[in-house]
DNA sequence: ACAATTTCGATCATATTCTATCGGAAAGCA
DNA sequence: TGCTTTCCGATAGAATATGATCGAAATTGT
């Protein structure tokens, strides 16, 4: 068998990892023909980059919930039926002529890629990812503003910049994606400066809309960005716990079940 | 085999690249009937332009493909060969440490290209495009500052956002590529409002230095963004006019020629 | 809790590859 | 012809990738 360059078998690492949910230190070396200890190294170069996640005897595309936050791409397989679902559910409440913001995760990413048809919208967002879709997409009648800022590892551009430039901004409607939910703490982002900088898209939106996945739930990220109750809605996937439906009613005004 | 142009050879590789996906460099070489400095000086000059990713043992097409816009790649082509001239010559004046701006533009773009890997570098740009050469590169040391706004058809950020955020910025050195440049008119630039953001780098900047190929003498755009003689110095390609050296070699303090 | 087994990471040695030069050949120019 | 410029190959030293080894750490079974 002819040598391999080294990005070549990462991204047959990578393809391993996708059909198989998870990979095996020993059997990947004797698959691709290399010492384990190559092996190894590789799983660190992708870890370090956030594309899979080392565990205890080979590594997996599934993290941490909590602490760690895997890159975008791969966070965009996960859930995604339930993200569709729910950016399905989302977009029936944008309406031509509005203008709404959209902060930056996979399941506003997912409303955007819906969004794109929709006549006279002027869309604000602080992720380059989203912003290429409408570019891509290029509808004349739609208004794109980024944010600008620095960008963070989940693309989303935060500091001062951004905050400056959403204070400057007032939309009828805000999609926002968070990353963990929960009654005592309430909206939560494992980031300080995404957490700031969402909260000044909550000042920025007329209404506020939250988009979550049932994973998000009973999860605290490091920096509360808002209370259950301070919010106008959420919408997530009917595979949410009851108990989770009932916390949720009683705190904030409309409940949507993709 | 008869000899073969670098121009044609370079081709080839391409050709081969996109058949397999990746080649090495060791097999190019004895392909090709070329040294293995040859193909490595092909590669070289082929990642500068962004047309393969070069890895350990040899190249790759991007792994990370981003939606192009046909219109800049197509530019990107024209005088590639003097606008990375001229961007190696501009890189020469880039140090680690310093803080830079990049305004958008496929010469920037270039010289965008040659900087990912100098350390401690921090880089304001309007150009989604240029920001994500640098989001690619994810070199830890650099800080990569997107200025936010509404983007143009020629991939600049601009509009009221562009120059708050400058205007909040100081950077040591600002590259500005232009559209033209003529003695009477100055440098010049189609677009009113790539104009007016273009003004705002220019008063954010200690230093400025224009890039523009030699087919930008002669030519003028719709605004003025500043006159010859209010730049600290230009980079064009030694192809230009002897007549437009003269003036503005009379013009500014420093005329460099790649 | 303890021991056996497996896995991990640090380190060294080796082989390959990369970069920075230098010098020569070929092509362009006066 | 003489000069400059550009392209190419060769070489050496630096950088990188790989594999082997061994003690440390984690997992498992009892």
């Amino acid at each position: 068998m002819t040598e391999m360059l080294a990005s070549a078998r990462q991204q047959r690492i990578l393809e391993a990892l996708r059909e198989r949910e998870q990979v095996r230190v020993t059997s990947l070396a004797s698959e691709l023909g290399v010492s384990e200890m190559t092996v190894r190294r590789d799983l660190n170069a992708l870890a370090a980059r956030g594309a899979l996640v080392k565990v205890h005897g080979g590594a997996t595309l599934d993290a941490a919930p909590t602490s760690s936050e895997p890159g975008f791409t791969h966070k965009l397989a996960l859930e995604a039926a339930e993200k569709l679902a729910i950016a399905q559910a989302a977009v029936k409440l944008v309406k031509p002529g509005m203008s709404i913001a959209l902060n930056s995760g996979t399941t506003t990413y997912a409303l955007a890629a819906q969004c794109t048809d929709i006549k006279d919208l002027t869309v604000v967002t602080n992720s380059p990812r989203i912003a290429e879709i409408f570019y891509a997409a290029a509808n004349p009648s739609q208004n794109i503003i980024l944010t600008g800022g620095i960008r963070t590892i989940s693309d989303a551009l935060v500091g001062p910049l951004a905050l400056t430039a959403l204070d400057q901004l007032h939309v009828d409607l805000l999609f926002l994606g968070v990353h963990g939910m929960t009654a005592e703490d309430g909206f939560t982002t494992p980031n300080m400066l995404e957490a700031q900088t969402n909260q000044a898209f909550i000042r920025a939106s007329a209404r506020q809309i939250i988009l979550a996945d049932h994973t998000k739930w009973a999860v605290t990220g490091l920096c509360q960005i808002v209370p259950l109750s301070q919010v106008d809605a959420l919408i997530t996937g009917n595979r949410i716990d009851e108990e989770a439906k009932v916390i949720l009613r009683q705190s904030l005004d409309t409940l949507i079940l993709a």
